[in-house]
DNA sequence: GATTTTATGTAGTATTATTACATCAATTAC
DNA sequence: GTAATTGATGTAATAATACTACATAAAATC
């Protein structure tokens, strides 16, 4: 993110620091920031009982060109800035606080993640998993449920996966592997001393090794390719929350590369294994 | 929304409709919204090698006053505009383009859901799991991977946490169940036979039965409380995506939730739990 | 209370956008 | 095939808007 892309919540928790005059424009501004943009630098200076100039040191202040750049930061912030900012959720918040704060965080991750993750790599990543003759998702602790997640979505490229959770069994699978297989490490640290062990194993046997983990970590210099993300760590304070799912949803981004990558019949063999389920199921939901 | 509200949007599919000139000056546009913002008018004419006016002209075809409110509007559509808006991925779609539109995607479903979640059954829900005696996680398929993913969150709690994948092993825990235990059955459609017969079970032997489910389901009228989650389907066509992110998150919710009822001295436990994770890693990393 | 520093405003200047009009190209009518 | 009309585009003047340099007023420091 730029300096000055929150400009809202700047203007806001800047708002001690500045001249009374600043203050009075920026007061203005929060008041109804959808009006500003639409204002003029007369028409705000007016409305603020202040001058212009003095509504132009304002917006220098925040390190922008001029008002007419103030404006644009201003719209930009309004849309995207004040919401889905990453809180930590507090000893007293009630039910309806430490909700919104945790889907807050969760967007406020995926959309961060969103922006950094490199399209080159996922290609990458793409080309490996469809060309395997056997996919291997390994990750313990809380990416062991990532690591499950991501077998039942594979299963249905009618590709052999499997996914562990145990260092044992994943430390024989990785020794056993030959040319061609795909092994998918998952850590959110990139830290694990097992996993960066199995990692090497899995190379050393042949296998392309993918690691969905943290960037410059031991793991992701033990691997063929890393794809890397950051998590927040700060709402994650006592368990593995966003950093999870962000892995999980870089993990459907996959899936839906290789679906892309198979072509158009591959969605009808897609919708056979979906209609396979509506026995199971009472009356509706069958959805085309 | 206000009608010139998504300007990319519009401005891409309105692209044929627009004289020749005009078509240049949205392209040049469209080609870095982000950067159109920053120019003047007559920087924009210039590489779009029309003149001043068929800017001006081209901005009063999407009804606004004139340029400076165009890039106004162009600053909040690139903000709030393309993203966050549940899109279908679709075959052509470059690695860059489908990883966009599912992490918009899975950021439109935890937005939608945020807002929808009732606090009041949340409360109710944390009263239970913090009461409980052992807790049960019981999912399918898809939900099997949350289930998991429960199991290692709650099981930080000091209480026993199972969880279940297996319909037989489902099955004879809900028969066994008593009086104290809770039993939380995830399903996304509500409609899966053998999970609405497990919940019946469960409750029957005496458990509280939590459903994270559909509104309106046969789960959600079987259970003792039920947190009813809408996903959106139509970016589900063959995996469940987002419904998995929602509950996923609403599970964080909920032990958030219990976090909190336990106080401030459970949260020197949960720090002895991750500290004791440190020797399995190398190096830093130790955060606090 | 005098002096320096900081804050704010005034008035002129420069930039930027808009309007009115002219020219050119394309289409249609004859 | 040419003339007339319509629509598209550009030129140049005008208006609006924002910026700068400077002056004045207020506050802080000595």
């Amino acid at each position: 993110m730029s300096p000055a892309d929150n400009l809202l919540e700047l203007l806001s928790t800047q708002l001690d620091s500045l001249n009374r005059s600043e203050r009075k424009v920026a007061q203005v501004i929060l008041n109804d920031p959808q009006e500003a943009t639409g204002l003029s630098i007369a028409s705000l200076a007016e409305r603020s009982e202040v001058s212009e100039p003095t509504v132009n040191r304002l917006c220098r202040t925040f390190g922008v060109k001029g008002f007419p750049d103030f404006k644009i930061r201003l719209a930009q912030s309004m849309a995207t800035g004040t919401p889905y900012i990453s809180q930590s959720v507090d000893i007293n918040d009630a039910a309806e606080v430490y909700t919104d704060k945790i889907f807050s965080s969760a967007i406020a991750s995926l959309d961060a993640t969103r922006r950094k993750v490199n399209p080159t790599m996922v290609e990458k990543a793409v080309d490996f998993l469809s060309q395997a003759q056997q996919i291997l998702f390994f990750g313990m602790g809380a990416s062991g449920a990532v690591a499950q997640d991501a077998q039942h979505k594979f299963f249905r490229f009618n590709i052999p996966v499997v996914a562990h959770n145990d260092p044992l069994l994943m430390r024989m699978q990785a020794a056993a592997c030959r040319r061609g297989d795909v092994v998918v490490v998952l850590s959110f640290t990139g830290r694990t001393k097992d996993t960066i062990e199995i990692a090497r194993l899995a190379r050393e046997a042949g296998a392309v090794t993918i690691a969905v983990t943290a960037p410059d970590s031991p793991l992701s210099d033990e691997v063929s390719m890393a794809l890397e993300i950051v998590a927040p760590e700060d709402t994650d304070v006592y368990m593995p929350m966003q950093s999870r799912l962000i892995q999980l949803t870089l993990l459907d981004v996959l899936a839906t590369g290789v679906i892309l990558r198979r072509g158009e019949d591959f969605q009808d063999h897609l919708r056979s294994i979906k209609q396979s389920l509506v026995d199971t199921r009472i009356a509706p939901q069958v959805t085309d």
